[in-house]
DNA sequence: GATCCACCGGAATATAGGGGCG
DNA sequence: CGCCCCTATATTCCGGTGGATC
């Protein structure tokens, strides 16, 4: 590790000189975008068939898009999205679209101020720019409603909206954002507003107005999952741009493939397991990325994102994990969220915290569930009432060091948790 | 079967903090 | 500044309930 240390440079050299493994990492991940998108032919004709009539300036019907994560949905609709926009610049009628992932974009407020923002931005011109923009908060909603209505007049054309991540939006919000949004093409003269809903659960349209649904889903794709075979061309695909030849075994990609379509044949998962196990094999200085790096890599992966996820925590959420901890070590394997209530307000007068509600810690222990921290399940124990059961079921190691690391739970401070006295209290 | 515990989880409401506007 | 709007977090209230025990 420290030989070269006299030479200039001696500290990186390594790095520059060695490029064994990779070519172009860049390629491997999410972010980037093939111009060739294997086994979405189907969808990718579908969906733009639909959106042709924008070409004519008429309103395309609207899409509902389902389909696990990591099946390529949104890469094929920003594919055929910015076709579109390419044919329409040649044609000078104007197709745009708006690209909104409703997964950071969850009210009716931010929808609203995003589209509209993102018009601004695509449209240059200085008259435009020169507008009070809409800020993102403050207004009255439907002020900011009237402000989008203007700018589609101003511009015309047929504006495409994707609204990734529907469901999202729809669990958080209600309907009320689609419904307004189905319905603005009543309100325009010039524009026409046509829609792309984009949704991982099936079942989201449970929660939607029957009239929002007939009107959003006019046209429904289904994305079904990669295969492992499939997944092997996609990452074929890639690795020829992203890895030197010859260093990768050859049983590498189909691993990362049959690994990833155990788990609803998400592609960008099989992505992030050849990346991270080409990562491994380069820090390694190894000359091939071999399967035991996919093992490796597929262990690195989860333990890498819990700790991402833990660290990012706010406090409070972190106390009741901590509380859990604790309960973990006094020797139960499961215990109920009374329980997890009990020690928290133990450990929230030491550390010094406001103590929450019983009703509040529900709220955080159902999030630390969807998180995948933890898992849990409703019981009914009869007489004795109906409770949530939880448990780990990852190492407890990794979390604790985890929290430690924020200062508010540091180790001297929980030192003071009295375990025997809790200890005693579940007796 | 009927009962009834100990909590679940929806809804309404409060509080604090971001901001615009006149 | 006061007034309004929006959001996130948290509290209060409460109807609802699965199934071991009576």
């Amino acid at each position: 590790m420290s030989e070269n240390d006299d030479q200039p440079l001696g500290l990186f050299q390594k790095f520059l000189s060695n490029n064994r493994i990779f070519k172009n990492r860049e390629v491997l991940r999410h972010s980037y975008r093939p111009q060739i998108l294997p086994h979405r032919r189907p969808q990718i004709d579908a969906i733009a068939s639909i959106l042709a009539p924008a070409i004519k300036d008429e309103t395309p019907s609207n899409i509902l898009i389902y389909g696990k994560t990591g099946t390529g949905k949104t890469a094929c609709v920003r594919y055929v999205g910015s076709e579109l926009e390419k044919v329409g610049a040649g044609v000078g009628t104007g197709c745009r679209v708006v690209h909104l992932n409703c997964e950071v974009i969850d009210t009716q407020y931010r929808v609203l101020a995003q589209i509209a923002k993102s018009l601004e931005d695509l449209d240059a011109t200085p008259s435009d720019r020169a507008r009070a923009h809409i800020p993102m908060t403050g207004w009255p909603t439907d002020q900011v409603y009237t402000e989008l209505k203007n700018q589609l007049e101003a511009t015309g054309g047929v504006l495409v909206i994707v609204l990734d991540e529907i469901d999202k939006l729809v669990k958080k919000s209600g309907d009320e954002t689609l419904y307004n949004l189905t319905r603005i093409n009543a309100d325009l003269q010039g524009a026409k507003v046509s829609i792309i809903g984009i949704s991982n659960d099936l079942r989201f349209t449970d929660f939607l107005d029957p009239r929002v649904l007939s009107s959003l889903s006019e046209e429904e794709i289904v994305f079904p999952p990669y295969n492992a075979p499939q997944l092997c061309d996609i990452l074929a695909q890639r690795a020829e741009m992203a890895f030197v030849e010859g260093s990768l075994e050859e049983g590498v990609i189909p691993l990362c493939a049959a690994f990833a379509a155990q788990e609803h044949g998400d592609a960008r998962r099989a992505l992030d397991l050849l990346r991270v196990s080409g990562e491994l094999a380069d820090r390694e200085n190894a000359e091939q990325a071999k399967e035991k790096h996919v093992r490796m890599a597929l262990d690195k992966i989860e333990t890498d994102s819990m700790i991402e996820c833990i660290s990012t925590l706010p406090t409070q959420s972190k106390v009741v994990l901590y509380s859990m901890l604790l309960l973990e070590e006094m020797d139960k394997k499961i215990f109920t969220s009374g329980e997890v209530t009990r020690v928290y307000r133990e450990v929230s007068r030491i550390v010094n915290i406001d103590p929450l509600t019983h009703r509040r810690i529900t709220d955080l222990i159902s999030e630390l569930n969807m998180l995948g921290v933890i898992n849990t399940r409703v019981v009914s124990k009869g007489r004795y009432g109906r409770t949530k059961e939880m448990w780990f079921d990852s190492n407890t190691k990794k979390i604790q060091e985890v929290l430690a690391k924020d200062p508010r739970l540091s180790e001297e401070r929980l030192a003071q948790v009295d375990l025997n006295r809790l200890k005693a209290s579940f007796r």
